[in-house]
DNA sequence: CGACCTTATGACTACGTAGTCATCCATGCA
DNA sequence: TGCATGGATGACTACGTAGTCATAAGGTCG
């Protein structure tokens, strides 16, 4: 059971494969083939080289490794610094990027104008592939990346359509299909909240509750809550409430985190949905399940984007920039159970 | 302005310091030096090599550059998968270290179990650091770490001690101090809920309740939640309503989330804080100011246990493990306010 | 004005691995 | 028994960088 020990490890950090063959008996060669290629190794051989490998404590160096292979392994994602809603698929990809065996290396920024420096990071490893999950990811960061030669995807994140690929849920069609519901519920004037009217993900959202909207005759207008964060919603519900005489049927909201603000600063004026108002959120965060919140809200199946983005990325690298749309449900609460 | 248009790049993924040491007319080591030590390179050699880079599109490579500094810029962390907490801090650490010219490497696992292949695909990497989060590591896991000789700090595991650094908000004192809110708001008997029993982190939290309401003659009972999880508070807050005839007058959840699950469990029984119990929490997430919980919970200066974390990790990696511990402050929100 | 020192630069090499090629030995078949 | 076949293994080298050492050029001071 002496194998079991591990007691006469050195500094195990600094053992190499040519220590492990020097003590084993075996050539460098042999022993890089037992931990890449054990099938080119005869078994015996095989034992004694792990055997030995263990008594040394060796473990492969993955630098060397990606160095040699010109293969990292290791996939960059490049998201903001704050956000539930990151923060959730960020944790999804990580997820599933275990199970490919492969790491995430994370970039996130607060500044968008750190943007660019981020970027000239990201090139200096030479990922096996990038996500970009960013608004403030323009074109001109695309271009370098494109320069950078890197697979690359855009996620939720349209406006990159055509440089790299992307993988989206169907925001227009989701908030349609929001306007629906709530008109079908008896809304006859809407306001749709959006987080920075900038973003493409806020343009989508909003043109689809418009479309839905006017399509039924209900007017429905555009108030910008400045931040995709629970504050914004907060106060941007207060002077909803307190600037119009007459509140909306309706609130579309373009976020969950930014609805949450929403319910809290209009509830402080006593406005309480699905009382006085319909509400919706959009994205699908396990709070909006809350019994506190019990959001109406789309539903995106982060799990199948995270896959479709992966799958992209790591398995069709090579192939033409593609964009695909994921269609998302409704999921319903109570917001909108009039 | 030719240099700006960056149009004569071949695939820049591929150019290395050779390729812009022939294009410049200087040697494969002047631009090296140029890159990594600019100060001892003539200002003119040095703008004609930055002239040629840029011209080639050159990027330094970060894998090559580790392999040979033995040191790879790169720090790694092992969290849990879920968890509002987790993803918080991560946040943090991921920012702190940008600033620190520092790349995180992120391992998350579902299951406890993954947590010995984790560690070793981390020892692959040889990463400048680790961070060791989550209750998974226990006294063997810790002891390979031991082995890797990687410099290592245990964040918010306080069972960690002795076998590496650990960086710890003062759990005992914290609870104690919420505890001493509560008797001081009147309650005369109390309920600890807890997420997971065998986690030392209850088991802190517990004991300084324990301790303070002891010393004040209230009655303390521990009731475990199951998980630190939402749902978890949600289905032992209906416990609690249906099985105790009285309520207890303070409820002491162990963290946030749960606390949160506890708010929304209770509510759904007609039993709202701080009418009818008071309630605190542990951690002082940022949802815990959100206008729909108002929470009083014990705020971790997570800012600054991070700060200490790093510079542990990489001001000090050389000396003996240390274990540092941080207190925490009360943030008063509705749910004692009597 | 020559010995000395400083600064800039180039040649060379190691970091640890994995793939290529060559070599060796055992086996099978004529 | 001799030769072809194929599996197992070793020697060698490249991946791209940065540090060491050597060298050349320029400048200072006695």
């Amino acid at each position: 059971m002496r194998g079991n020990t591990g007691s006469t490890n050195t500094r195990s950090g600094r053992v190499t494969s040519h220590d492990v063959a020097t003590e084993a008996g075996v050539s460098q060669a042999t022993v890089a083939r037992v931990f890449s290629s054990p099938d080119k190794v005869a078994p015996a051989t095989s034992a004694k080289v792990r055997d030995a490998a263990e008594r040394l404590g060796y473990v492969p160096n993955a630098i060397a490794r990606s160095l040699k292979a010109q293969r990292t392994d290791i996939v960059g994602a490049i998201v903001p610094a704050a956000g539930e809603y990151w923060q959730h698929v960020l944790t999804l990809f990580s997820r599933q990027l275990t199970e490919r065996s492969k790491q995430l290396l994370l970039f996130s920024f607060a500044e968008p104008t750190q943007v660019n420096d981020v970027l000239e990071t990201v090139a200096r490893y030479r990922l096996d592939g990038l996500i970009a999950a960013s608004a403030s990811i323009g074109p001109a960061q695309l271009a370098r990346i494109e320069q950078l030669a890197m697979p690359t995807v855009a996620f939720n994140q349209p406006a990159a359509s055509g440089l790299v690929s992307s993988v989206t849920v169907d925001n227009e069609a989701g908030s349609q299909a929001l306007a629906a519901h709530v008109v079908g519920r008896g809304a006859r004037s809407a306001v749709f909240v959006g987080g920075i009217a900038s973003t493409s993900t806020d343009q989508q959202r909003y043109r689809g509750a418009v479309t839905e909207f006017g399509s039924h005759g209900v007017p429905c207008r555009y108030v910008e809550a400045g931040a995709f964060s629970y504050e914004a919603g907060y106060k941007i519900a207060q002077h909803l409430a307190d600037d119009t005489p007459d509140l909306a049927d309706a609130i579309l909201v373009g976020s969950d985190e930014v609805a949450f603000g929403v319910i809290d600063g209009l509830r402080e004026r006593d406005i309480e949905a699905p009382r006085d108002v319909l509400l919706t959120g959009f994205d699908g965060l396990p709070q909006a399940s809350w019994a506190g919140y019990d959001l109406t809200t789309l539903e995106q199946p982060i799990e199948l984007l995270v896959e479709h983005a992966l799958t992209r990325l790591l398995d069709q690298a090579d192939s033409d920039p593609h964009d695909v749309v994921v269609p998302g449900t409704i999921r319903q609460g109570r917001t909108t159970h009039a």
